[in-house]
DNA sequence: CAAGTTGTTCTCAGTATGAGTCTTTCTCAG
DNA sequence: CTGAGAAAGACTCATACTGAGAACAACTTG
């Protein structure tokens, strides 16, 4: 049996002997806040990375909870909601990152979660943390808003659904903005990635807004989180001969939006899981090589 | 500050003092046999779930090695391939699977893996395992085959992409063949789910065939993985007219099908990342709600 | 040689999509 | 009060993509 065997048998039966990895759970939560996506971030109150913003997480704890209570655990001290009162709030899991390198304290494998919430209240520090704030995800994203025609400097190379988590390296090319802690600018890009996919083919862009909505506000969701404008009468179109992604409430809008116009009929998330057909993005031709 | 929050702080700079968490890696590795599709699969040379099946996986060494290279490492040690050989074979992070109770020895949290291999060697097990094998998936999956008129008992009430992992629990409900040992059946038919959908929209069903190959060779991937049969003359314009899927090699099969017919002309993986349109599965009526 | 399979190309009808128009109902500025 | 501008929603039209099926040639096996 060669040495490295040997010592995975030891360790399955007394980990405790050998340097130990730790585990932690890292949210990516998403809400839209003046038609601009935001992500909930905290500053850091120790070193390292001290002063530096983050996501949100913290240690899972052993024995005690599952990767999903953890997410939804660190995600509620954030948002000061009730765990059991995270109702409407999508959550799911993202990725692994466990760089050996990627925390310069010892070896911390993170499962990341990605959260989508309607409006939520203002955030609140955790009691490690400086500070917790909804920031606008542009300010963390080079080159603005993920417009059509950008560059995409983010996702540059990595293949959607394939984030190929756990290498946790820092790579970001060339950077404007400020930065985020650890790999979680890495994380956050992901996760943005990953919802964008994501609203094309499940009617999750519903669980951004508090019921009943307007297709217009629907369509707002999507023009945010894709950074791109999209035709309104093929939008609404499109959103209701799709069966089961938004089922009228038979109500109309009390008031019309801000700027005028008639008043928009009401709707709710309907039962579907998956749209069929999708949704998809407009162009993607630079995606696809 | 609470005593959750004490013992956080704690742990941060002391991991070793609390209840320590197992970080291992499983691996999904998918590949054709016989025109279906095999899962590789080790037994299990001790407690718990000795003699059972189980997915090859390991812990992951601790300030070593990222989390991709851990799945590496393994799958090479379970298929006798050099780890810098493993070329051709595809690697992605599946999702982490992390409930308390899914190991009865302590708290482990694995990162799955899944890897897509064109024909590989015959298995050998690795040191700690009584042996190893491709075993077709249906064995593990209740109700053979998925066929696209099935009930589809393993993704029920999974939306794909929200593999909701971290849970571990291990529910499948009606069951008839053999089972995975730990929540790996669970890990399996997320696997499967992944490797369905992801075959729609990128060129990785490509990474199932030794090149060059033919479209029919194709076809046979896709059917396999889908469970169901393809129009053929459908799937080979789709095929063509996708930019980059697969590219000619201009040569033609020397031989043609077993069962006659002309000799095919014979292609490889082309540069696209993404296939756009992509290739959607029939009828999943089922599955959208 | 006949029957059966496979590779490849076509046709045709149905559906979905992007782009644009039009009407109606509002708000807001003057 | 009025006119400009914005938005909701319903339409039109040309194009693209899809599923189903047919056709035909090149092979196999019995």
């Amino acid at each position: 049996m060669d040495p490295d065997r040997e010592r995975e048998f030891l360790a399955e039966y007394d980990p405790r002997a050998f340097d130990p990895i730790a585990v932690t759970v890292d949210v990516v939560a998403l809400t839209l806040r003046e038609e601009r996506l935001h992500v909930l971030a905290v500053r850091r109150g120790g070193p390292p990375f001290e002063g530096e913003w983050a996501l949100p997480g913290g240690f899972v704890q052993a024995g005690r909870e599952s990767l999903d209570e953890g997410a939804a655990r660190e995600l509620a001290e954030e948002t000061g909601l009730d765990p059991a009162a995270l109702g409407r709030v999508h959550l799911e899991q993202l990725g692994s990152y466990g760089h050996p390198d990627r925390d310069p304290r010892m070896h911390v494998v993170s499962i990341a979660y990605l959260a989508f919430a309607p409006r939520l209240p203002d955030a609140r520090a955790g009691s490690d943390a400086a500070g917790a704030a909804w920031l606008p995800v542009e300010a963390f994203s080079p080159a603005g808003q993920p417009g059509p025609v950008r560059s995409r400097p983010i996702d540059q190379g990595r293949r959607p659904g394939a984030y190929g988590g756990g290498t946790g390296r820092r790579p970001l090319p060339d950077e404007d903005g400020p930065r985020l802690a650890f790999d979680h600018d890495r994380i956050l890009a992901d996760g943005l990635e990953r919802a964008r996919a994501k609203i094309e083919y499940t009617p999750l862009a519903t669980a951004f807004l508090p019921e009943p909505f307007t297709i217009g506000e629907l369509r707002a969701v999507y023009e945010a989180v894709w950074g791109a404008p999209l035709h309104a009468g093929n939008f609404h179109r499109k959103v209701l001969s799709v069966p089961g992604f938004v089922e009228s409430t038979g109500e109309t809008a009390t008031r019309p939006g801000s700027r005028g116009g008639p008043k928009a009929r009401l709707y709710r998330a309907g039962d579907a899981r998956l749209l069929h057909p999708p949704l998809l993005r407009p162009d993607r031709e630079d995606d696809v090589r």
